[in-house]
RNA sequence: GGGCAGGUAGCCUAGCGGUGAAGGCAAGAGACUGUAAAUCUCCCACAUUAGAAACACCGUUGGUUCGAGUCCAACCCUGCCCA
């Protein structure tokens, strides 16, 4: 059974590792999302190793519409398909409630989709979500939640979350079934629940009240970074993770810039994943400590510097701006590959120089230089 | 020399009597937070907070017309065919 040892606390920010079947995740953690089983943009799971990614995120819905979770089961689940013996977390669907909105309906029962691929009827409840993220064999399940928009009304938001709760109670059910059958993959599959609330935070801190005592995992915090502002994201933090077990390891879904995620950090959270990095990959941004660069304009053209002076990554120790600029331009699969490997690598490098500064408990200067840096043009 | 087909932005193309000239590509910029995104948006003919103001070469110059990228003529280019 998977434990968290938290190791260091500085202020609310906490170190930790999270002991899984697939081996131990390094607590702060970026997880690197590939949706559809791969990260976008021709990275390979070798090249995730070499990104130093310690957990991969997949996807429950676009996994069980293509190539369909049985399937993937019959090939001995997720893990030995796409070639990764690390820590796998699938999301839940919960979140293509929320990105698919045009696409489905909800009901007490769960979800109904028409599939963004061919239309197709699609039903996902609890049952279903969790039934699907145990043939794929994940190590971390996530609840199936309904992720609000964060301009819903509060009472919208009140029916939602207490639909999510009688889902996430449902969840947990199937999920402890399922683990005790004899021919399930991952036996020792974990669920996350996930708080959601929009901006409202005393609907927020309720929640987290309600599912802190139903025995959890991990925690997540959902529906932030979906449309309101930085500080009403932070704001919900600090109001709500000191609410979520901190013996678990709190997630925050789908965050996302480098600086949300040391503002989180500072706030408790231990988990991340967003797919900035790999989207801005692919669109030519890349980070930096000096701020993100757009690759695609023209300044670029005869930069024969690497995107970052000393950074390790491929893409850095090989190449020049010039050269990637004209991969983009001339639409280079290289390019996207290249822009993409960089990022994962500063998303991954940065959680490392985090969980280095709380060993060392200098957080909060670690945290302030490395926002000073990025701040600048 | 003769015949045919054309000349519209950096490029390719629509338009066939009333359009501040449509598309696409290229160029330039921006957006993207549990991925319907190698996508989307803006911009790109003189000018531009747009006013019944001005300026404006749809190869060039004239002409017909209230009005011409659009019709006519000549000329200049380009391509193909015939000598």
């Amino acid at each position: 059974m998977a434990v968290y040892e938290l190791l260091k606390r500085e202020g609310r920010a906490k170190r930790g590792i999270f002991h899984t079947v697939h081996g131990d995740i390094q607590t702060p953690v970026f997880m690197n999302v590939g949706t559809a089983g791969a990260i976008k943009g021709a990275v390979s799971t070798q090249d995730l190793k070499e990104v130093h990614c310690q957990v991969q995120l997949s996807n429950t819905y676009h996994l069980h519409v293509r190539p369909g979770d049985t399937l993937i089961r019959e090939l001995g689940g997720l893990h030995k398909f796409m070639v990764w013996d690390r820590p796998i977390l699938t999301d839940s669907g919960g979140f293509q409630v929320f990105s698919l909105a045009g696409l489905r309906k909800i009901k007490e029962e769960g979800v109904y989709f028409h599939s963004h691929i061919d239309g197709a009827k699609i039903f996902m409840g609890p049952e279903e979500s969790m039934q699907i993220q145990s043939n794929l064999g994940s190590t971390i399940a996530m609840a199936f939640d309904e992720c609000p928009n964060a301009l819903s009304d509060r009472g919208y938001v009140e029916d939602s979350v207490n639909r999510t709760t009688r889902w996430l109670m449902r969840c947990k059910e199937k999920m402890a079934e399922l683990n005790q059958r004899e021919d399930t993959i991952n036996k020792e599959q974990l669920l996350f629940g996930i708080n959601q609330g929009a901006v409202f935070a005393d609907i927020r801190v309720e929640h987290a009240k309600r599912i802190a005592e139903m025995e959890l995992d991990g925690y997540a915090v959902g529906g932030l970074a979906v449309g309101e502002t930085h500080e009403e994201m932070y704001h919900i933090l600090d109001e709500t993770v000191p609410h979520l077990p901190s013996d678990k390891p709190t997630y925050l879904m789908g965050v996302g810039t480098p600086a949300n995620i040391l503002e989180a950090v500072e706030r408790g959270v231990d988990f991340f994943d967003c797919v900035y990095p790999s989207r801005n990959g692919r669109h030519g941004h890349v980070y930096t400590n000096q701020g993100k660069l757009n690759l695609f304009n023209q300044k670029f053209e005869r930069d024969m510097r690497p995107i970052e002076e000393g950074c390790q990554c491929e893409a850095c120790r090989t190449y020049s701006r010039a050269y990637i600029r004209h991969l983009l331009k001339a639409k280079e699969m290289l390019g996207m590959r290249l822009c993409v490997l960089h990022n994962l690598y500063f998303y991954n490098t940065m959680m490392e120089e985090i969980r280095d500064a709380l060993d060392y408990g200098i957080f909060a200067s670690y945290k302030k230089e490395k926002l000073c840096g990025m701040e600048q043009k």
